[in-house]
DNA sequence: GCGATCAGGT
DNA sequence: CACACCTGATCGC
């Protein structure tokens, strides 16, 4: 949950997704996206009568956000105070006081965030520097990068502050699996299940809280079945997400709730109070997204884990892991950082421990650091003189930090006046006084010991297993071990050779930080720390390892049996999903213009761009509406549904690697990142994996690269 | 009656 | 162990 008091060090004069107190005297209002814990204040009293005495004082928030808050009737005092941003377009707005007539300039700029529809971070850029809030976020590794606008000409902007979100800033949670890992698992379970019959129904348990659309709609748009949930009006305006979600009752997958959900759920209803249809009585289960975690080296990563006969949890995070955190601010590489949450069980010294090393004030200069994704992903044809930076050192490599303007020069000291006026600004105050007495060593926390995954009964497993490394060296790879995957994946011997060689960048570049050797982490999943044992499922009872059909086993099929037939304990021997691993491996990158509805989400106003179309049309094959699709397939439901009655051993689904549509094939391979529309950089592409050995080789021969055009580019 | 805060729940 | 809520009790206005 959010901690952070409203105010920048840097602009004290706005403020930013919180409300009460002192922000009740801001010159501007800022909200990044529509959780309750950002909106503290929003709808008090006290601000509403600031709104009826001042013709100025506005919010900003993205168009999405605009529409989410405007439909909750409790906030639509704001509406003529509402100024929705277009992301990704930097605007200038006067900031007035309207007592003096004091005057100043700011320009913000909205960035995708990808933690719920609307989510977008801040970045501001005035006379006391460039600053930016990141509000909560969840971006892959690599994908600051792929921000035009953090960049100015081929290099990342000189940013003075950022505030971040700093949920999973611990080593516990070094590696949450990728929106995609966790995706399709759930995708796999609910397919498995809802095609046994029509009156199998999922309900997925999740809370109340923006930032499951993309779930739902990656639900329906692959399996052709609608989510029901209790309201739909805030999407009224947003076809790509009404279009999946629905009120009829009557449909294989639920996200609605009711204060006794649970209790429903256990007398076998639904939340919306059905149990049955055509008077046949629904079996359902119960898929709970929740965060999971995992430890540095973690051989497995389960996504789905089954909790009981006929409940499970799936993984979700709407937040960045630990490794993503750092990839994210070591990329960024501000002058200062601060913590806008503290993890629960961390301490503000702790979180300082780990981000002050990726600070610019602290971060030896003298080492050249590699940025690799600095380089690929961007386009490097940029003329210097388009930047706004001083980039007089175009000898520089290109991953060289900016020169540090001139209003730096003083280590950006927080103004007095920010800090009196904060009354919440606690935690940025124990921040100053952290620079003031600490001195950080640089790179030590970047290694420290990891717990392990946050499954509640294989705890000791994974304790074991830490516990056994703990000391060993501290470049860290999170290759997949090649072999154990290939075999686990079924792929061809073919495929496997070319896995194996997978170039991976400390064998060419001394890496002197973990997130660089794990930077391919997310464009070869979690195969990234598939060990011998990798399913997406496992159960919570402490055998999950036993219980997974082993990485050795290539006879890959997705079984689930009818309960009933069997005990679960019996019944879990069947269930196994297969890895997503092997789709990466099979088809290495694919990039999300190149396919039709595809896109996870690919139009779900996730960072704010409902009213944006520029990503839409992309790859689009009009003849392949969804629309029609989903007809198609809510046919093929009705159809199966009359194998519905037969026996529990005929229900038994098998999805055979061959079975699957090729969309699906297609859509897997996103890149995690293909959740949002994180714009790739211009002219940029993704790699295949064959050229992207070749780019490898080449860079590490010495050699310049060339860029070839892809076809299938937008 | 409303809001803020806290405890306890999922 | 998380998050982002929700409900209910209590207190103050």
């Amino acid at each position: 949950m959010s901690r952070f008091g409203g105010r920048l060090r840097e602009y004290p004069q706005l403020s930013i997704d919180r409300f009460d107190h002192d922000n009740l005297r801001a010159r501007a209002y800022f909200l990044s996206h529509c959780h309750k814990d950002h909106m503290k204040g929003l709808r008090a009293p006290a601000l509403r009568r600031r709104l009826q005495s001042s013709l100025k004082v506005k919010l900003y928030c993205s168009p999405v956000t605009k529409e989410l808050l405007l439909t909750n009737s409790k906030y639509e005092f704001w509406e003529n105070h509402i100024v929705a941003l277009e992301v990704e377009t930097p605007t200038q707005i006067s900031l007035v006081d309207e007592t003096t007539g004091e005057k100043e300039d700011i320009e913000v700029t909205l960035l995708p965030a990808g933690h719920c529809p609307g989510s977008v971070m801040f970045l501001f850029q005035g006379e006391n520097g460039t600053v930016l809030y990141t509000g909560d976020f969840r971006l892959a590794k690599g994908e600051a990068a792929r921000m035009e606008l953090l960049h100015s000409g081929t290099r990342v902007k000189d940013i003075q502050s950022v505030y971040l979100d700093t949920t999973f800033c611990d080593p516990r949670f070094y590696h949450i699996p990728s929106r995609e890992e966790c995706l399709n698992g759930i995708l796999e379970l609910v397919r498995s299940w809802t095609s046994l019959s029509r009156y199998h129904v999922v309900w997925l348990n999740c809370k109340a809280a923006y930032g499951y659309e993309y779930l739902f709609i990656n639900l329906s748009e692959e399996l052709g079945i609608k989510v029901h949930v209790n309201r739909l009006d805030m999407f009224k305006n947003m076809p790509e997400i009404l279009y999946h979600i629905t009120t009829d009752r009557y449909t294989q997958i639920h996200a609605c709730r009711h204060p006794k959900d649970d209790d429903y759920f256990r007398g076998n209803r639904l939340p919306c109070g059905i149990t049955c249809q055509n008077g046949t009585p629904l079996h359902v289960i119960s898929i709970k997204p929740s965060t999971m975690w995992f430890g540095e080296r973690i051989k497995k990563t389960n996504v789905i884990v089954r909790t009981g006969e006929s409940t499970y949890r799936a993984c979700f995070s709407f937040h960045s892991s630990y490794s993503e955190i750092k990839d994210f601010l070591s990329y960024i590489c501000p002058v200062n950082v601060y913590p806008n949450v503290l993890p629960v069980g961390g301490s503000e010294d702790k979180v300082m421990e780990i981000l002050q090393p990726l600070c610019r004030s602290y971060r030896r200069n003298t080492e050249p650091r590699y940025k690799p994704l600095g380089t690929l992903k961007r386009a490097c044809k940029r003329n210097l003189s388009d930047t706004d930076e001083d980039e007089l050192f175009d000898t520089e490599p290109t991953f060289a930090r900016p020169k540090i303007a001139k209003y730096q020069g003083e280590e950006s000291k927080p103004s007095k006046t920010a800090q009196s006026e904060n009354a919440e600004g606690n935690i940025n105050e124990s921040t100053e006084s952290y620079r003031a007495n600490t001195t950080y060593t640089s790179l030590k926390v970047d290694f420290v010991d990891c717990e392990e995954s946050n499954d509640d009964d294989d705890d000791d497993d994974d304790d074991k297993e830490d516990d056994s490394e703990k000391n060993t060296a501290q470049v860290l790879s999170h290759e997949p071990d090649a072999n154990s995957l290939a075999s686990c994946n079924g792929i061809s011997s073919k495929q496997q050779e070319s896995n194996a060689d997978i170039p991976r960048w400390d064998m060419f570049f001394k890496c002197n930080k973990v997130d660089e050797s794990s930077e391919n982490e997310d464009n070869f999943p979690s195969s990234a720390d598939a060990g011998g044992s990798q399913s997406l499922f496992s159960d919570s009872d402490g055998v999950s390892d036993s219980t997974h059909i082993s990485s050795q086993n290539s006879s890959q099929s997705t079984h689930i049996s009818e309960q009933g037939s069997q005990g679960w304990d019996s019944q879990i021997d069947t269930v196994l999903i297969a890895s997503q691993e092997r789709n990466a491996a099979d088809f290495g990158y694919f990039s999300r213009c190149g396919s039709r509805t595809a896109l996870p989400s690919h139009e779900t106003p996730m960072d704010g761009q409902a009213d944006n179309n520029r990503w839409k049309p992309l790859g689009q094959n009009p003849s392949c509406a969804s629309d029609v699709i989903c007809d198609l397939k809510i046919e093929d439901c009705d159809e199966d549904a009359e194998a519905g009655t037969a026996s529990a051993q005929d229900l038994l689904v098998e999805i055979s690697d061959s079975s699957r549509t090729p969309d699906l094939e297609l859509k897997r391979d996103f890149q995690s990142s293909s959740d949002f529309e994180i714009p790739l950089t211009p002219e940029a592409e993704i790699p295949q994996r064959d050229k992207l050995h070749y780019l490898y080789k080449k860079l590490a021969a010495g050699e310049s690269i060339m860029r070839k055009n892809s076809p299938e580019k937008r």
